[in-house]
DNA sequence: GCGTAGAATTGCCCTGACCAATTTGGTAAG
DNA sequence: CTTACCAAATTGGTCAGGGCAATTCTACGC
């Protein structure tokens, strides 16, 4: 018996093995693509089960996934699919990675809605926030002056401090909302970085600027720096985005295997 | 075989009945009211089946819940519970209702986030919105003006014309945070309703500013009226909170009951 | 003390079945 | 032709019990 706490070791998160999980993915994808209309009825569990060559209990569990998530009202005579406008924050994730071309009108949405709440935090912090945590956040922002990065290593750093003044600010609605906006664009990030050019006169600019703001605490000059900040982010990352998309039109094969393999028992 | 589709009909939205959503949302509280702490195993699906006299599936149904809402992390060798700000946004809903008084504090910052994404959306409205949307707007915030609404009425048609400027924003993202936070919001709201205090004035005053802005379609009016409404929204809103939090010390009890009404089969 | 093999535990999936509620389709009344 | 209503089929919710693979725990040997 001894301590079973505190393992928090666990490296490989998610690897979206287990069955239900897989059928839960096929399911949310088939829906946002359009399989279905808002309203249609969908299979039945029973269905489900023979048509993916699985047990109606992992059916079941998936079912249950999509109610969450918010694409299915799911009720006893039958499920149907609800409005996507209904639906969880969590699908986010799955329609940048269902289309076969990551949409640049969300990921322009996800960049607004982020800056507006990085906007929010930032102020947060300079305002009430303690000094330590102002500190941790001048320390990313050093990182960024390092000419030697590259646009990969650079859009990391970038995201990771946006992460921390989301994270340190002591909203949790804005951690949540944060967690759960990175971690859903992680994938479509990770796919992006290198093909990312890079502005370093642009960038170094409002880092100085941003620098500035927090050392004086200024709220004011932190919110017009993080409109520009957010702005070129935005720009930086679009073209690289269209560039990641051209390259892999890989994606509808891939949810097919995916298809295929959970058919396959 | 006559037109299957569109009966959304389904007034009685997520009766809360099924065993595996009871047990979900006890498990939840119990994490959420620390008596798990994050790291900490979770018993096992067996035990958890045989101390709340439930069969297995059911566990399995509820932890995946769990999983889903990221409050624990759960994989073959046992379930860990997570740190809270690594959860989903729906939590907000389990922490509104757990507490025995509605935190103050997450009230204040869930206002806060919404002030932020309200604004974008008020922003995004006057400057590419349709006019049909703003004339939908336009038309809510005349209801504001009746002054024979009492503080009950004012209230929900204030939150219905703040839902109805996030969802017609074209933005998917602000749209689905907006229906997940008033979702989760809406029955706390109705508990706290009846408590409002209405200060007749200061409403018209700002839905008086907020309709030139609208009509003129001014962005920058826009924000600041918002930025005022926010905060006098907030204002009215947390006296009334506090009061009826006072009245109701009975979701102790009601939690307390839902566990014993689990356990005995 | 440290590492490793085996045992116990645990999550995951399966078969097969029953119940209650809804849906469906047809029938009778208006 | 429409409407109201009733029975059968369908569907989700739950249950029992068992096998499998991976993890965790434990004890043994070094």
């Amino acid at each position: 018996m001894v301590l079973p706490k505190k393992p928090f070791c666990n490296e490989r998160e998610e690897t979206m093995s287990a069955k239900h999980n897989q059928l839960a993915g096929t399911l949310t994808d088939e829906i946002l693509s359009g399989r279905y209309q808002a309203g249609d009825r969908l299979p039945s569990e029973r269905e489900l089960a023979v048509r993916f060559n699985v047990n109606r209990g992992a059916v079941r569990e998936a079912m249950s996934r999509l109610s969450q998530l918010g694409v299915a009202d799911i009720q006893p005579g039958g499920a149907r699919v609800s409005p996507i406008n209904e639906a969880s924050l969590d699908i986010i994730g799955h329609m940048l990675a269902a289309t076969r071309v990551p949409d640049a009108q969300l990921l322009e949405q996800i960049f607004e809605v982020v800056e507006r709440l990085l906007s929010m935090a930032a102020e947060a912090l300079v305002e009430r926030g303690r000094d330590a945590d102002i500190e941790a956040v001048r320390t990313q922002l050093s990182r960024l002056f390092d000419n030697g990065l590259d646009g990969e290593a650079h859009a990391a750093a970038r995201i990771e401090m946006m992460r921390t003044i989301m994270i340190t600010s002591g909203n949790l609605v804005c951690q949540l909302i944060a967690h759960g906006l990175f971690k859903q664009f992680a994938p479509t990030l990770e796919a992006v970085k290198p093909y990312v050019q890079l502005d370093v006169e642009a960038f170094n600019r409002i880092a100085r600027r941003l620098e500035g703001a927090l050392a004086n605490r200024d709220r004011r000059a932190v919110r017009e720096v993080f409109d520009d900040f957010s702005e070129l982010h935005a720009r930086t990352l679009a073209p690289a985005i269209e560039a990641a998309a051209r390259q892999s039109v890989r994606h509808a094969i891939r949810q097919s295997e995916s298809l295929l393999e959970v058919a396959a028992s």
